[in-house]
Parts: structure tokens; sequence; C-alpha cells
DNA sequence: GCCAACGTTGGC
DNA sequence: GCCAACGTTGGC
């Protein structure tokens, strides 16, 4: 089995600091119309049946630049997968619930965008699939491990990874930025990108796509970059 | 169970 | 390197 690190959702925040609290609330920056009319990333993804049915599409992120997380370096690219025997791996790390929720819903052979995250180009790079479903994330018991856990049990462990597979690049890198300027537009429009989690659910490292939202960015492989 | 603020995410 | 956003923590 091969042992990859991702990068990591969430904060498992195991260790407490002191008592000290200093920190104040960011303001909105348009003061007055402090609640938006934007319906929470929550209800958006509670009101689709996302990741509920089989044949559900997925985006999950990865780091593909170097960094230090406890020592540890957590780089991750769609080229380290590619790499890996039998071009598989572990998908290691999740440490939010909401993710992990999302693990655990992935059936065999859905097929999985490969994001890259916190770098210089982010975007999607390529497609890969699950070939195994949830199951115990081992990190989550190694105390060495940037990712450890020690509130979870054998008996009852706290956190899932599945195993995913290489299938293929995408026929171009799909920046960040371009995906951006279609969910602006779709937002005002209704097009299929209006609710795509990477911008409602800006933080989760892994989301559900609707299979509008998945085939509309396959068809941007076939476009000019805009 | 509320909610202040902490610490991380991740684009820019 | 900055910092907005936001999920999580923990005092009360």
């Amino acid at each position: 089995m091969p042992q990859t690190r991702k990068r990591l959702a969430g904060t498992t925040g195991t260790d407490k600091k002191g008592p000290s609290r200093k920190r104040i609330q960011t303001e909105n920056p348009d003061g007055a119309s402090a609640k938006m009319e934007n319906p929470s990333p929550q209800k958006i993804l509670a009101s689709k049946n996302y990741g509920k049915n089989p044949g559900s599409h997925w985006l999950m992120k990865s780091e593909p630049e170097s960094r230090l997380e406890k020592g540890v370096d957590v780089k991750f690219a769609i080229e380290d997968l590619k790499v890996q025997p039998n071009q598989t791996a572990c998908w290691d790390g999740v440490r939010n619930y909401q993710a992990r929720n999302f693990l655990r819903a992935m059936k065999l052979e859905e097929e999985v965008f490969f994001y890259h995250s916190n770098c210089k180009e982010p975007g999607i790079a390529g497609l890969m699939k699950i070939v195994k479903e949830a199951y115990p994330d081992h990190t989550q018991f190694e105390k060495n491990n940037p990712h450890y856990d020690p509130s979870s049990t054998k008996d009852n462990p706290k956190w899932s990874m599945v195993d995913v597979q290489f299938v293929r690049m995408m026929k171009r890198f799909i920046p960040l930025a371009e995906l951006k300027t279609y969910y602006q537009a779709h937002k005002a429009t209704g097009g299929p990108l209006k609710d795509m989690a990477l911008f409602t659910c800006q933080r989760l490292s892994v989301q559900p796509l609707t299979q509008e939202e998945f085939d509309f960015i396959l068809s941007l492989e076939e476009k000019e970059p805009s």
C-alpha cells in the first residue's frame, strides 16, 4: 500500500493553547448588509442529495508544492499519484467531518477531479477514480504523523480514507481563475457552475459535484483557455 | 448550548 | 507574506 501524504483539510486542533484570547472578529466590509442572501453552503450541499447516489462525482484538493507541516512535507501533486505502484494511493489525512462524510459516501469507480491547491496556479489537473471505498485512516494512530489524532481509538476510528487511482491528466489544465469566471457568470444566469462547492464551500477539501458541473468542466477541456 | 476567538485554509 | 473566511474549541 502506497504511503502518501496529502494536504488535509480541517483542523483537528488536538493541542489547545493557553487561556489568552485576543482575536477580534473581522467586520463585513460592506457594513450594513452583514447578512447575505446566499443560502449557506451546508444548505446547498444538503439540498441536492449530493454524494448520496451511486455515480456521484467528486473533487479532491491536494498541494502540489512542498510545504512542511510539523516537519513533514505534505506535497502531493497529480504527478506524484501517477508514479505510485498501480498509480494508486490512499487519500489520508482528511480531518474535517464534512469532508470525511463525503469520503464515506464514495463508491468504487466514481470519478474524482484532482485539484491543485495552495500553489502558483491552482486548478484542476486531472482525473482519478475510487478503487477502494472508505476504511480507517491509519495516520490518525501514528504519533509522529502530522495528522495524528490522540482522541481517536482503533475500536472506533474517527477518520476514514479511500484509495484512488490515476485515470488521466486533463487535456488542458483548468485554472481556478477560469472556473471562477464561469461561476460568477452562472450565478447571474443560472448556468451549471452556479452552486459549485469550490466557491460556495471554499475550504472543503473533499467535495461533491453534480453531473452538470462535472460535464461542464469536462467540456472546458475542448475550449480555448478563456 | 451560546458565542468569542483561535488556528487553519488557501487565494491573491 | 498577507489576511479574509470559517470551522472548531472551550469557558461560561
